[in-house]
DNA sequence: GGCCTTTATTAAAACGTTAAAGCCTTCCGG
DNA sequence: CCGGAAGGCTTTAACGTTTTAATAAAGGCC
């Protein structure tokens, strides 16, 4: 029952303590002979070095904290999955493990997103999707943990953050319904953070430069869910208070998802009578009839680039990280030229 | 930038570095005064606990590890998603935190499932629905580390595990198509676990006995991915092959809503020339046309009994785990009658 | 042969905590 | 007045690594 030590292996080989240490480390100061020696017995009794006692001596755990909002389903939820799956083979390939937080009143009222710093159980944090309203996030501006905002940012405030060009998605969207002809847009997102707030503010500029006046972009907040549930009631409202809109833009597919669930029940058809745009281009993209048109967001790719970078920032390899990620519209079926009326 | 110790808070009061270790895990061998000049130091120097230390001395590192099988998109599947946010709960409410791990090939190549142990990573592992071919499992026979199967089990070997009762999800649903007055059914399931080969049995056995024959209930393995796609495909399989079957028994709701897809494509109504059942009652079953007949598993809820025993195995107050949770039926709009010919 | 370098190994000091055992006081009953 | 117990705190030895500086041995050069 009594795991081996490294004393023990060492015993078994007559040689020191250090000596066990550094073959395990492929120091390349120790001969080939009692390199082989070593593994041998290593195998023998099966001994893994315990990682407490490394991390104690070395002032590394080799894990990274992942921390998701606090929604129903967030496990579920392929936002949040494609992240978090970039992020794992990214820990995975620096021989880090993940662990798991959720930001509800506990983690927050607990100070966790420092206590687990402070007494270190991570080497650095994950934020997804924070909220504008995650305040305690500026506590990183006073010290120098490593933390990243994975495709969330706060404007004025010096914390690192990697995120998709919002203000692009924004301008390829509106300039992609504009040319097709569309004159009146509804817009669909949720104004709980800053990405959400700069892609509509982007597109409306965009519209505005083409002659479009704010009565003709009527918007409505989604929540803070992002859900289709939340994009089938925005696009309900949309519709009904402005019936002059012949296309809807939506702050992710998944809403998107929900006002073409909407505009069926109405018997609205899309595209003929009503063009829908999404963002992020999920798998289920792909799959909705009509097939969405939609800005690719790679969330796998800013899940693995997030965690490389905190990885570098742990390291003390770079200070500060603020990137932008470019993105591109992808052309289906829920968007075409506006019937003329 | 150095971060606080023990003997800082002890120098700062003026006691001993034991004094400061047994006011801070409570022990109540120590007076209100000190107790009180203790958390004060301990605020202002803003002091957490080395976890490493702590967990070197007392051999515990408050950590567990979720294994999940290599499929695309794991991290944004509800099933998983579900028990996963269980597990989290629970190990929340222990204090304990939980890392994710994938069961790939480098992971089993690598033994993580005994190295993250012996190594001390973790306190204890759970692994969610491992597949009939996971053999590196057994392992665990000759060993006494806490782990638990969730969802799945070995029939024939000593492997902790928590289950619902796939016998009577395969009884219940068979006694409802029988009752209904289907003669001829198709079974949809991954016969890749032991679960889905037991619930395929009782169903099997239930209508045999009810006096239908075997070729009356013809089944098409939909694979390992138990999902939409595969259940898509397994329906096709099965309709064409089978023109008789009046209904469709699935192993899993993701399944039925393929088969649902299928159906409507093919301009089959259900439930008036087809009844569709599916199983575990993941909340899209709700808002699916027709709403889906299914069998409640819930999942959550055995995600959270998991932890709790897998603790309990690690702090040794039980020795071993085989649970078995009732199911129950849930009837929707799916199932009716079928169609005289 | 003496001196300097290189190579292979080790002793010992961290790393920051817990816990068993022990040491003073003080209190109490006889 | 003494023995014993209880309360409050400390001493010290783990826990199992890494790492720095030191040591010993061997080899090369003059």
């Amino acid at each position: 029952m009594k795991r081996p030590t490294i004393s023990d292996i060492a015993a078994e080989c007559g040689v020191s303590l250090s000596t066990v240490s550094l073959v395990l480390n492929n120091n390349p100061r120790i001969s080939e002979a009692t390199r082989e020696k070593v593994w041998k017995a290593v195998e023998k009794f099966s001994y893994y070095p315990n990682v407490q006692a490394r991390g104690l001596a070395m002032c590394a755990s080799q894990v990274l904290s992942v921390v998701v909002p606090n929604l129903r389903h967030v496990f579920s939820d392929i936002y949040f999955g494609e992240i978090i799956s970039g992020i794992y083979d990214a820990a995975t390939q620096a021989n880090c493990k993940v662990i798991l937080d959720i930001a509800n009143e506990k983690f927050v009222e607990r100070h966790e997103h420092m206590s687990l710093l402070k007494s270190r159980r991570v080497d650095g944090m994950l934020f997804i999707a924070s909220s504008v309203e995650h305040e305690y996030l500026f506590d990183f501006e006073k010290t120098s943990y490593p933390f990243m905002l994975v495709n969330h940012y706060f404007p004025g405030h010096s914390l690192n953050y990697i995120v998709f060009d919002y203000n692009q998605s924004g301008r390829i969207s509106a300039e992609h319904l504009l040319g097709l002809g569309h004159r009146s847009i509804g817009i669909i997102t949720g104004l709980n953070t800053y990405t959400g707030r700069s892609l509509s503010e982007s597109f409306r500029t965009t519209c505005i430069g083409a002659g479009l006046s704010e009565k003709d972009l009527p918007l409505t907040d989604c929540g803070p869910e992002w859900s289709e549930g939340a994009g089938e009631e925005a696009a309900r409202r949309l519709v009904e208070a402005n019936p002059s809109i012949t296309a809807l833009m939506c702050g992710n597919d998944r809403m998107a998802i929900g006002a073409l669930r909407y505009l069926h029940t109405r018997g609205i058809r899309v595209p003929e009578q009503m063009s829908v745009i999404g963002m992020d281009d999920i798998p289920r993209a792909t799959y909705t009839t009509p097939g969405l048109t939609t800005i690719h967001h790679s969330l796998y790719e800013i899940g693995r680039l997030a965690c490389e970078r905190l990885l570098s920032l742990f390291r003390g390899e770079i200070k500060t990280c603020s990137e932008v990620l470019p993105v591109n519209l992808v052309v289906r079926e829920s968007t075409a030229t506006p019937a003329s009326r």
